[in-house]
DNA sequence: TATATACGCAACTTTTGAGTTGCGCAAATT
DNA sequence: AATTTGCGCAACTCAAAAGTTGCGTATATA
């Protein structure tokens, strides 16, 4: 199963653990006390974010801490850029509108 | 059903979609041709798009051109500041996790 | 060495979401 | 006025994904 990085952060719990990890690497415990939630399911929303590059585990004795890989959430901004542009010259939505409109009446 | 925008996000064809109407607005059979997909099905994906304000309808006769709602995709530009200092300042990966592993030693 | 802890994996249930089919309505065309 | 076209809504099917339970393995502790 082939994890992309948009599914990946589609679900509240994995961007709750993204936001953790991002400040301090945590282990899969750690982190299921953090929400009321249990070990196994946390495990397996860790297992799609290291799928998709989004964590990487670093082993501590039988410990595992997962880092956030700030590299590849730097995908999501490549993608964004290409709407970047929309919102920096749409200063009127109105306008836009009205002239697309017009634009198609022809 | 109350949708989110990183959920509306996740679905390659709304992806596809946004990328479309950001250029242009389309109607809804313009879209399912674009795509080899029926009529209802694109509508179910603009649903979803419409209700989190990704993208407004413009009645044109009995046609509905779709905008793209470049304000409502910055939400999305917000969100992701938060890790943007991380890939700022973790220069090196590598580094990071060793010196983690070693203050978790502690 | 026996026991407890941290974790991943696999099988299962339940929920969600993508796509189809069929319908009704309103605007255009004849 | 009758027909066609563009669209949304609702009921349905089917596949995928979220969460649970149970198990096996490796590391730590007694």
């Amino acid at each position: 199963m082939k994890q992309d990085i948009f599914q990946a952060i589609a679900d509240p719990t994995r961007r709750a653990i993204l936001t953790l990890i991002a400040i301090q690497a945590l282990t899969p415990n750690a982190m299921a006390e953090k929400f009321d939630m249990s070990r196994q399911a946390v495990s397996k929303h860790i297992k799609v974010l290291h799928e998709c590059q989004l964590i990487k585990p670093a082993q501590a004795g039988r410990e595992i801490y997962y880092h956030f890989n700030a590299k590849k959430m730097q995908e999501f901004d490549n993608w964004l850029a290409q709407f970047r542009q929309n919102w920096e010259t749409q200063f009127n939505q109105l306008d836009e509108v009205l002239s697309t409109l017009k634009e198609q009446k022809k």
